[in-house]
DNA sequence: CTGAAAGCGCTTACAG
DNA sequence: CTGAAAGCGCTTACAG
């Protein structure tokens, strides 16, 4: 394998010298970096990032922690970053957690083993341990989409209680008074935003949260369909989805049980379900700005890995209402 | 930060002591494991892996680069591959080219300044290239799902042309003489042999295959999209998509022209979209074993990098086709 | 079963 | 603008 003493060699240059034209750092004659980029070409020399990375303490590389790399949302926050992290140099290591806490921990370990210079991550749950330990070894750290309990940390997410107050206060316009929320993982902080912001919305049209009406479970289209299984008995006129793929189970429970949408049975979600997803019907949703949450995760990281000591902040982005086909008022009572 | 040093004085042993133990390498006496254990322990220590894979030659790491990472397809192999390989003890890369040669080479490039120990490619392009550079630097190397032209490698993928012939036979079984093809794109193996297997299947059936009905374009909805628009003048009585996000394009056509499936067209489709696409109609499909097919090309690359001077094979999965409501015998002609 | 010495391929820190 | 020397934190190869 060639090495950059063979590149010097070749120049007639001291290893140094290579060193300094490849990474583009220090002053160069313009000739001296011409023959020395000549003589790499020739040789087919690959830069070993190893060696460099262990010398230099930098590793140019970012990690991004998902709980479910099947979901678009995940997929579009991945591309956000993607391409802010490679407009900087730097690459990308994709992390996939099933919501699996013990999953999170061992990704968390290869990582700090690796010497990534800084991970996005979406906790699987508010335990603050893995961002912790990676503090401790100097790691930069910003947290994605949830809260985490005890940690000083930058957060990017979007605005779970004002989407969620969005969609029910629609609903309730509407004349909906009997709206059933299925939410995520009780112990995560958008589940609890997601549930918080249906109550003000309940409350703020005189109606009050009727425990049987609010369910929580997980991100799946299982637990969706579970869920709403439950449900039906307690004779829902609207649904609040707290995301996409329990909408989707939610509504093969509408579908098998012959009722129309939104005729029957309104419909409101969390997050889009994108293009390719042919749905029917199409979804009155609120829309968290996935790509931009991306960028704006990784602009930031970027950052404090430049300024390590700024203190913690938390941004939250705004989220959109899209009024579509699967929300009109509820049937007349029976 | 903690090294390998200060976990041997700790310890009472020697650093080759200590590497010893962390990598399971050699014999240990269980007492002086356990003490170097607690030591490693009580130090929080966390082990250089950029050190041991610059020394040792051997990161650990594989790549998987494939085309669309949005498509749940990718996305289910990239979960066969993570699951083999996370057993194995490697961690994976994953790369997404959109299908751009261009993104492709710099991955290729990144990918081997980080010495990856083998990488498994889906190709943007029949072009060998980037293949012959990493065998080239002795990486190892599996294609995956498609063909590519002038080198020697593993590849593994499914049977393209079978599935294509399975859907266009059902279809002429059913009495269609106007089917029309949306294929990929027209330079790579998977589009070829989708075509080859629908041309099989028409004159199986006695029907001589239209140009005007064989469309090349794009893994997209919008593709899928534009090539149906411009299909409806032909009036084809079915349509086989080439892949899934072509089949949702295809079907908005279909829907916005007031068309309903199957009664006045059917649809088959290559590649299913799973589960939380709530689609209507439901597909007709042949299905590739996805997750199958990311485990065998991840044991393939293991097995290649224990065994580099191994013949290249190329491993053909077979496809299953399941007929669901989207497809019926032809409406009469008008 | 354990260790002392050398070296992997770069960059850092210092000179000139 | 260029270079000689040292060293990053491990593992290899050899000894005992």
């Amino acid at each position: 394998m060639t090495t950059i003493r063979d590149v010097a060699k070749r120049a007639g240059v001291a290893p140094i010298t290579v060193s300094r034209v490849l990474n583009n750092a220090g002053y160069v004659r313009p000739e001296t970096r011409q023959r020395v980029e000549q003589a790499a070409a020739e040789l087919h020399y690959v830069p070993n990032m190893l060696a460099h990375s262990f010398r230099s303490h930098r590793t140019n590389t970012l990690a991004l922690v998902v709980t479910d790399i099947t979901n678009p949302f995940w997929t579009t926050v991945a591309r956000g970053v993607e391409d802010v992290a490679s407009a900087a140099g730097f690459s990308v290591f994709f992390c996939n957690t099933d919501e699996n806490e013990a999953k999170q921990g061992q990704y968390i370990a290869a990582l700090l083993r690796r010497r990534v210079d800084g991970v996005l991550l979406a906790p699987a749950s508010s335990n603050g341990a893995d961002v912790h330990a990676l503090q401790r070894q100097r790691v930069g750290v910003v947290v994605l989409d949830r809260r985490i309990e005890g940690v000083a940390v930058d957060i990017v997410r979007g605005d779970s209680v004002d989407g969620a107050f969005q969609l029910v206060h629609h609903l309730t316009g509407l004349g909906h008074r009997r709206i059933a929320l299925l939410a995520g993982p009780a112990g995560l902080s958008v589940s609890q935003e997601r549930a918080a912001g249906y109550e003000q919305a309940l409350r703020a049209a005189g109606l009050t949260p009727e425990p049987a009406l609010l369910r929580f479970g997980a991100f799946t289209v299982a637990s969706g369909y579970a869920m709403m299984r439950d449900l039906l008995a307690h004779r829902p006129t609207a649904i609040f989805a707290a995301n996409n793929f329990i909408a989707a189970g939610a509504l093969t429970v509408i579908r098998e049980a012959g009722l129309r949408t939104p005729e029957d049975i309104s419909v409101v979600v969390f997050d889009d379900l994108p293009d390719p997803y042919v749905t029917a019907p199409v979804l009155t949703v609120v829309v968290q700005p996935a790509y931009a949450l991306g960028r704006a995760a990784a602009a930031r990281l970027l950052t404090r890995l430049q300024q390590p000591d700024l203190p913690p902040h938390e941004l939250v982005l705004p989220v959109q209402m899209i009024v579509r086909s699967s929300t009109a008022a509820p049937p007349p009572p029976a």
